[in-house]
DNA sequence: TCATTTTCTCAAAGCGCTTTGGCTACCCAC
DNA sequence: GTGGGTAGCCAAAGCGCTTTGAGAAAATGA
């Protein structure tokens, strides 16, 4: 059933029975009511392709999707994707998700972008000094960043969270409870949130004129296996830090479980701070000792970032542009006041 | 940059360049030749709404993602996903993801299906009886199924694991351990493959002449805060279970969780065995005491599914059209010898 | 009453691609 | 030298929709 059989089966032209189905004043209301009794009736849905061909819209945000054979399923993405579906709902939106190698993500961008099947873009994972920045802005679809790119201009549309301040914070707590020799459990370091995370936790110390040891500091995937081979190989050290900073709740499992292992007592022998992306499988109060955390719900910048991009692509776009969250430093058992030395 | 400026560029007519991009053999080499050169000059791509339109192929599978605000992200979704990526990277091909209410999922399907982008449809979360199978039939479009539906005549193309099988020798296992009393922590009821779990887990009892009581089953959503809530009543009733059957590691994590909290002993007090469908955040080995699992890879899945819908999108599907494939009962040391009465 | 506006409808063009059917050379064989 | 075959190219139709520009009918104003 198109919309040829459609006019046809009621007598009026293609012209007609679009306008009415589009809300064009132009229709009488009788005629506008039969029309639509008749879609009921039929079932019949407008081919979206073709949709698309004489608009240039189509209702859909485009996204890449990071993965390789053998990469492990990222918790993270699953969670955002989540919150971007939960929006979208609310307008018919869809997404075009294609499948990328993390080394290939701006041509598949671009392959995207270019295959005129989406409306708009989003990128995320970004790295320092992006490469798809440029790419983006020479387009002339609207898109939008999770994240930030260090090194870049920032004259982009972009939601982050502070990144920097929500580790400054951490680290400071951590100092105040009389901690001096911190680590870093971290993302891959050519990515934004990474550096900038770094960043705030090297401001807090130098402020005391401490440093980050280079053997405290990781940049790995963020799973609980990389979790646990870190903090194993940390606590070796000779002289072990008492403060453990994670960039992830994943990350903090992993390493929770090394320092159970190790006999260490949470919260009293050695403390840790995690950043919680509020995943549902992972709650820092389920923890056996409830973990600190830095948190800012990464279901909530779904939501809102599938928010901004649709008002972008109806061009009610009235909200800022940028927009930089904070965190919440929430205190639990994790942290306590440094053991003596 | 379309067909016409670059075909006029090239002094050539559209045919004559669509032809050279898609291969076919009336075209001379030079000719083909010189058209490549021009596309990756130009950095043309042809439009995939305007592809679609003409061959009503799109290099496209369509899903619908259960979402509804509020609702916890589904870890198993994911992982699935990642699969299914993992698969259309190869082929370049791409997902149409429709966000539905759990509620509206044939209505979601159809209208996916009749909007034209997609070239095939996807359906899990299969429930007994599923109504979506009839729809997908009367469709002319190449679907599979991840499940199956129990009560629906068996003429449709899916791909399942065994799961009676699977929890009918895990209940053996626990039987020959010395196990009477049993607990099934269940996924909502109304689903397949719970249907089935609770069949094979009834089937191995009855062998006994033993079976569950009511009280010890349970048929809800797959998430941690089930999983400890239940146990947690089930560990307070008077004749408690020795053995627990989970339909998920998610399940379990909760329930060992609140076996730990009871001071319990697993593997010796009590014998635990999950359903693990290998989650790349929670192996069972990780667990501080190891699970036993029935195992069976949901990405895996993945992977074949995607495999299979592109097969059948080109023609060229030769693979069976059912698939059931076994699970591996793995060993671990969750479960132990019943403990004396 | 006629001119003018308003209301409703339509035919046709166009979105960017693929595919059908036809056309022109050119070659070969008899 | 004629007929048939083949290689290589093209014009035009068509996919299913939206939108432009225009026209007929009805309503309005003087």
């Amino acid at each position: 059933m198109n919309l040829k059989q459609l006019s046809q089966m009621l007598g009026l032209s293609q012209t007609t029975v679009s306008r009415a189905l589009n809300g064009y004043p132009e229709v009488n209301r009788e005629t506008r009511e039969r029309v639509l009794k008749a879609v009921q009736e039929t079932g019949y849905r407008p081919n979206k392709a073709a949709q698309r061909l004489a608009t240039g819209k189509a209702g859909s945000i485009g996204l890449v999707m990071p993965t390789a054979p053998g990469n492990p399923t990222d918790l993270h993405f699953g969670e955002f994707l989540t919150g971007l579906g939960e929006e979208a709902l609310r307008h018919d939106f869809h997404f075009v998700v294609t499948p990328a190698d993390p080394n290939d993500e701006v041509g598949a961008l671009k392959r995207l972008a270019v295959s005129g099947n989406v409306d708009a873009l989003f990128v995320n994972y970004m790295r320092g000094h992006d490469p798809r920045l440029d790419m983006l802005k020479s387009l002339s679809m609207p898109f939008l960043v999770h994240g930030r790119s260090i090194g870049s201009e920032p004259d982009y549309p972009f939601l982050d969270i502070d990144n920097e301040a929500a580790f400054y914070d951490a680290t400071k707590l951590l100092l105040q409870l009389g901690h001096r020799r911190f680590a870093l459990l971290n993302g891959p370091m050519y990515l934004d949130f990474a550096i900038r995370r770094k960043n705030g936790v090297d401001a807090a110390l130098a402020e005391r004129g401490l440093a980050l040891d280079e053997a405290c500091v990781s940049h790995t995937a963020m799973t609980d296996e990389q979790g646990l081979l870190i903090m194993e190989r940390i606590l070796q050290l000779d002289k072990r830090p008492t403060a453990i900073l994670c960039s992830s709740t994943v990350l903090a499992l992993g390493a929770v479980r090394a320092i159970n292992q190790a006999k260490l007592k949470l919260g009293e022998d050695i403390s840790l701070i995690a950043h919680d992306d509020v995943l549902t499988l992972l709650k820092p109060e389920n923890f056996t000792v409830p973990l600190t955390t830095t948190r800012s719900s990464l279901r909530a910048a779904g939501v809102r970032i599938a928010e901004r991009l649709i008002a972008g692509i109806k061009h009610t776009e009235t909200f800022p542009e940028q927009e930089l969250w904070k965190t919440e430093l929430i205190v639990r058992a994790s942290t306590g006041v440094a053991p003596a030395e």
